[in-house]
DNA sequence: AGTAGAGTGGAAACCGCTTCCATATGGATG
DNA sequence: CATCCATATGGAAGCGGTTTCCACTCTACT
């Protein structure tokens, strides 16, 4: 019986079962550029098996002085905006033999340093940072000094959002696809538009907001900015936001939601105000999420690539060598109209 | 300059920075029974602070023999039954200081057992089982070994599903829930039901059936056993199971879908082949997942504590002694009639 | 004054693994 | 047959921390 301390089963229990050196046990099954022979790498390995052994991974960075950590930062995991992108990233992470953790910042930039901070400590090899960056800037660099201090360890950083950091970025092109939306939904006869805008420190509703804007006035169409309402990026913040928007009794024909998260809890709101959806207001939000599938009316939306953003985010680290120069991967949107967006007659 | 390898900062640059020794520098940072005088304690956290040190938690982990991890398996991270649990974990976890590893088992035993395998690899303190076991014996019998190696290492398995390993278990109330869910349907006047029952083999959807037939039987109400329709525990199996059904055109008055994401997906179904719910047929599902809030006609289910129950196992565990015998908390459902199934006068 | 005891600091051992370096072995070469 | 080189194996030195053990100082008590 060997000794214990924790009870484990260690390498060097291995290694005296298989009658061989700890050096040639660790080759033999974790792989080097070093050879065993055949016959002593059976051994170790039927030995290894025997005492159903797992690698203390602990030690194994310490000793190598990396990790096989992927570190991913999300504002939410229960939003299935993130639980996609997440989806994504894992999917990567398993092919690649990496581990994922997890951890929510509650969308707020100060526990998005602390756990960059943590991630550091714990010498992960990737961190994936994903959401809206803000436009305070005293956040912002904070950030970007743990981003260097992250790098310094040889570990890579990725964000999945705006580019506006020295790190690999994966930006989803919010401006043209909400520029884009703007136009089809002219296109469609609405004239009279209202604006679920979120935030207006989250860069990403504002972009998709200013995007929106843009392509009404290059539709020749006015916005009524007292019907540009702002709230939280999500289920509720639409719905309280939609409500809002009811109250004030405006003329408004068509509403754009910034994200999905908020059009579906707008349109939650339109029920329960006895707005008759789509027939009196159209609905559009951003993002496509799969949500939607079972959404009805069926929501008009730009189609964002969830799962591929995070899929390509790691992608895009573990491709690169440290110290390689950052590299930007743009991904577009493309609009989806359904039914919560009907042609109107003008 | 401190010579550098991986160009991480280390405790030795920090005691060198406050001269003092790595013992005095580890007791200040990291705390230990030792005290250590008030003026060198506060040179060192300066020196930590000034040089932005960050514990590397591999070395912590070896040299400790234990680690801050939590590892949580869920089938899949998208299915909002699985982030509201993950949600409740991830909120204790990070209360305690601890990180949390995700890994997707893909509704595959096999998957589970390697996981845990990895996990305990890691040595993670807790590992957290989250999502249906099945009563196929081979793999319970290698989940069972895999917890036991687990447990071996001075780590706890915490499952949160059926209550039938030897490891701390938050049990849902799966059949008394079902049960009482049909008794409420029968009295609202339904007599006919089908049933999308997910797998055969996943013990959650087993029960439920059996429960919901349970309370039919004991209100006296027939159940054609031709209308209990198997497909997967997803939205698409719900989809999928619900058009098998209409096509049998047999005469159903409601449907019970053994869980939300399915009763989601069916509702769909039913309005793609223009069944008028919740007028011509009724629906319920089980779960109360976050996302009925906004689906129309607002779905009758069976509320489940979800996020109360990732919380309460990774309590669980961290309440409990290595060594301490395996605590059972189960946590009941509550029916919430919904406008899904609106009262029949038969 | 002498000594026990508490409190504080540093040296060194250790955690489990990887990897550098030295050594032994065998075959190819002269 | 002696020499050299390539290669497999083992010994031992780290990796970055924690913790034990010991030395030392300072107070309190007889």
């Amino acid at each position: 019986m060997p000794e214990q301390r924790t009870g484990a089963v260690t390498l060097t229990d291995v290694a005296r079962e298989a009658g061989v050196s700890l050096a040639t046990a660790s080759r033999a099954i974790n792989g080097s550029t070093r050879q065993v022979g055949e016959e002593l790498r059976e051994r170790v390995l039927a030995a290894a098996h025997k005492l159903n052994y797992a690698a203390n991974t602990q030690a194994q960075a310490v000793a190598k002085g990396r990790t096989n950590i992927v570190g991913l930062l999300v504002h939410d995991i229960a939003d299935p905006y993130f639980s996609s992108i997440a989806t994504g990233v894992i999917r990567v992470a398993e092919a690649s033999q990496m581990l994922v953790t997890l951890a929510n910042t509650e969308r707020n930039p100060a526990r998005e340093v602390e756990h960059l901070g943590a991630l550091r400590g714990q010498h992960s090899r990737v961190a994936i940072l994903v959401g809206s960056r803000v436009s305070e800037s005293a956040e912002a660099d904070a950030l970007r000094r743990e981003i260097a201090a992250f790098e310094r360890t040889g570990g890579r950083v990725v964000m999945v959002s705006q580019d506006l950091h020295p790190a690999d970025t994966v930006a989803l092109e919010n401006r043209a696809g909400a520029r884009e939306l703007a136009t089809e939904l002219v296109g469609l006869g609405y004239r009279h538009f209202g604006i679920l805008a979120g935030p207006g420190t989250l860069l990403t509703a504002h972009d998709r907001t200013e995007g929106f804007a843009d392509g009404l006035a290059a539709s020749g169409v006015d916005l009524d900015q007292s019907n540009v309402i702002h709230g939280d990026f999500t289920r509720d913040g639409g719905y309280t936001a939609m409500v809002q928007l009811l109250e004030r009794e405006a003329e408004v024909d068509c509403v754009f939601a910034a994200n999905d998260v908020m059009a579906v809890g707008a349109m939650t709101a339109c029920r329960d105000h006895d707005v008759d959806l789509p027939r009196t207001l159209g609905m559009a939000g951003f993002d496509d999420i799969t949500t939607l599938r079972d959404i009805s009316p069926s929501l008009t939306t730009v189609r964002m690539p969830l799962e591929r953003a995070g899929a390509l985010a790691l992608q895009l680290a573990l491709d690169a060598d440290p110290g390689d120069p950052p590299r930007v991967r743009t991904l577009a949107g493309e609009v989806v109209i359904r039914q919560s967006t009907p042609p109107r007659s003008p």
